[in-house]
Order: structure tokens, then sequence, then C-alpha cells
DNA sequence: TTTTTAAATTACCGATTGGCAATTTCCCTG
DNA sequence: CAGGGAAATTGCCAATCGGTAATTTAAAAA
């Protein structure tokens, strides 16, 4: 009823793959590439896995468990609405790569434009993220923290364009703790409320 | 001492394969694709512009001169420095395409990371495009439009990270005019002086 | 120990990749 | 109206692409 052991965990090998996506990008990934990363034989990858567009889809499933794990445990006991955010935030930060960036930006640019199945993917994912940020945005407004004249769609909206704009940057070499300040900087801006400006 | 007449004048088979390379990407591009977009067969391409990567950092460096003349003509006789801030960063956004993003930022993102000569190409023309900005900032801040306390190039720096993120979020299907929208936003958060927070 | 079962591996496929040499086309000049 | 010269074209190249069928290896079950 059991057959040869499996030479590796598939979610450790789907780990590899994801990494290598992540570094090249989908088109440049060759499956060459993902024998190596993963350690499995082609063949090997074509029966675990499927095609190499199916090997992608879940890698990028991956990312985002990883991910949203991630903001989840982000808040770790913090009170601070305020600070939750920067938490979480600071997660999204993190799960950016110097050199790299976000697998899901890079791949926003690179293959949703063409592929329907990734962009939902991307798109539900997004979706995701901004929920969580208003959510801790709505706490914030309960506990006084922020006024209640800031709209909160709006300014998680501002929140999740720069963190884009942040992952294209880091994938060309911004560190960290740079992206960190200037994203720090941003929320100051979005969550801080002002008058309507009067410019013509 | 003349040969037989060229076929299509090289800046239009140029701007022919830049729009190749915007639309698909580096990687995702064929010799095949290019041969199609430029009407030139792959013999005459190679022999014109040399290698695929050569033809790519012509392709951006055109990208760049259009880009600028763009950027140049933008302001069009506009007395008010805030407006021509307004008129720059519209016309960045006019770059993009809707599905297509920015190939200064797709670039950065895809190829940039493997590539020393087009990262350096690329950081090159960020710089250009941020002191054209600042310079119209220092304009509005000498002209008492924007607050002297308003730091020039942390603002710089906020702008051009959103448009990055706008970018991206273009690529993704976003509208031209909605980028428009949000990028007045930023420019307000920014160009408006506020006192520092003062959150742990 | 033999059988069963499934993973690993090898070998191979046609198509396409980027790139180049040899040749043909065609206009301009002498 | 020949013929020189440069662009266009054809045809080919080795390498690599994504993908599969057939076979071998190995461990658990009988």
């Amino acid at each position: 009823m059991a057959g040869r052991p499996l030479k590796a965990e598939p979610e450790v090998a789907l780990a590899a793959a994801m990494n290598a996506f992540w570094e090249k990008g989908y088109e440049a990934t060759s499956m060459s590439d993902l024998t190596k990363a993963t350690g499995l034989h082609k063949a090997s990858l074509y029966k675990t896995f499927g095609d190499k567009h199916q090997l992608f889809v879940s890698a990028l499933k991956l990312y985002f468990r990883k991910s949203s794990k991630a903001q989840k445990e982000s808040r770790n006991g913090e009170e601070n609405p305020i600070n939750a955010i920067r938490n979480s935030v600071d997660t999204t930060i993190d799960q950016c790569a110097e050199g790299k960036g976000c697998l899901a930006v890079n791949s926003l640019i690179e293959v949703a434009p063409f592929d329907a199945e990734i962009d939902r993917i991307l798109k539900q994912f997004r979706q995701h993220l901004d929920k969580h940020l208003a959510g801790l945005v709505d706490e914030a407004k309960s506990a006084k923290l922020v006024s209640g004249s800031v709209d909160t769609k709006e300014a998680v909206r501002m929140i999740s364009i720069f963190l884009h704009g942040l992952s294209a940057n880091m994938a060309a070499g911004m560190s960290a703790s740079k992206a960190r300040a200037l994203l720090h900087g941003q929320l100051d801006l979005v969550l801080t409320p002002r008058k309507k400006s009067n410019r013509s």
C-alpha cells in the first residue's frame, strides 16, 4: 500500500521553487532552474506539481499562506492599534527582500497582465491584505488614536500603493530599513487629518 | 558609394521594438516577436541594433528621451509652480499605459537585479526625473506656495515611490484617471506641512 | 522473501530560442 | 547602362525550451 518514500517533502520543494520564481521571475526561471532549486528531477516535478504554470500557481499560494500567517502573528499581543498598524506594514516589508522585492508585486507586473488566473489570485491577495489593514485602521479610529475624519478605505489605498512602490525599489536594491523609514513617514501622512487643500 | 535604402527608419523600428518590450517584458519578448513588431527580419535587426540585449538598451534609452521630452513640454508655459508639479507628475502617469505600466518600473523589477548596465541606466533616469521634480518643488517654495518647512528631497522621494506603486497598479489594470486622482492626493499630503507626529 | 506500489531516473521528443554566414535584392553612382 | 555597395533575405546552427513515456529503484505490505 506504500511505495518508495519521497526524496523531499513536497512543501519543502515547493518553497524552493517559490524562491526560484521570486529571484528570477516566472519567464526567466526554466525547468532546469527549478530542478536545481528543488533537488527533484524534471519528471518528478511534473508528477508532483503539474506543469510549470501550475507549479507557479502553487508557489504563489504558498507565498500568500506564509504572508498571511506572518500578518496574523505580527500583532503579537500589541494593544496599541497604531503600533499594530506599524507592525503589520513592517511585516509586509519583511516579506520583501533586498534585491528581490515582493513576489506578489513582481508577478503583478510580469505575469498578471497576460494571465487571468494569476491576476485573480493576486487581486484576492491584495483585498485580503487591505481588509486586514482596514480593520486595524478602524480600530485606531475607535480608540480615538486616529481622527474619525480619516477615510479608512482611502487611507489603506494610499498605504497599499506606497507599499507597491517600496517593493519595486527594494527589488532594485533599497534596504529594508530605508523602506521602513519611508513607510512610517507615509503612515503619518495618511493617518493625520488635514483641511482639504484649496489649490486650483 | 550608396547602397540599398533602408526599409524603415531605424528610429521607427526602435520605437516598435520598445513597445514590444514594454508590452511583454524583456525575457518574454522573443526575437521573433521583435521581427513582427519592427517589420525587419532577424538578421537586419542584428546588423542595425546588435543583439537582443543591446536592442533593449537602445529601446530603454529611447523611452527616456521621449519621457524627458514630454516632461519638458509638460510645463507648457504654466506659471503656477504647483500646477507645473501636477502637470509633471500627470505626464509621468501618461507615460504609463493601462495594462502595461511604465517600461522603466517594469524593467527595474524584471531586469535591473541581474543586469548592471540596465540598473545603471535606470538609476540615472530616476535621478534625472527626481531633479526635475525637485526643481519645481523648490520653485513652489520660493513662490511661498509650499511651506519652506517641507524637505524637498524627502517630498520628491515620497512622490517618486508613490509613482512606482501607481505604475505597478496600472500594469495590473488601474485606469490612468484613477491613478491621477490618487497621485494628486499624495501631492497634497506630501506638500502640506504638519507638526511632527509624536506617536511612540 | 516475494509482491505490490509509487517515487526517481533516464532518455527522448518537437518546437523555439538567440545568433550568424552566405546570398540575393536593389538603388545610386560613375 | 553597367557595376559597386549596402540593405534585405534565406537558410541554417547549436543550445535550450517545456513536456512525456518507459524504465529502474526502493521500501512497505503480504
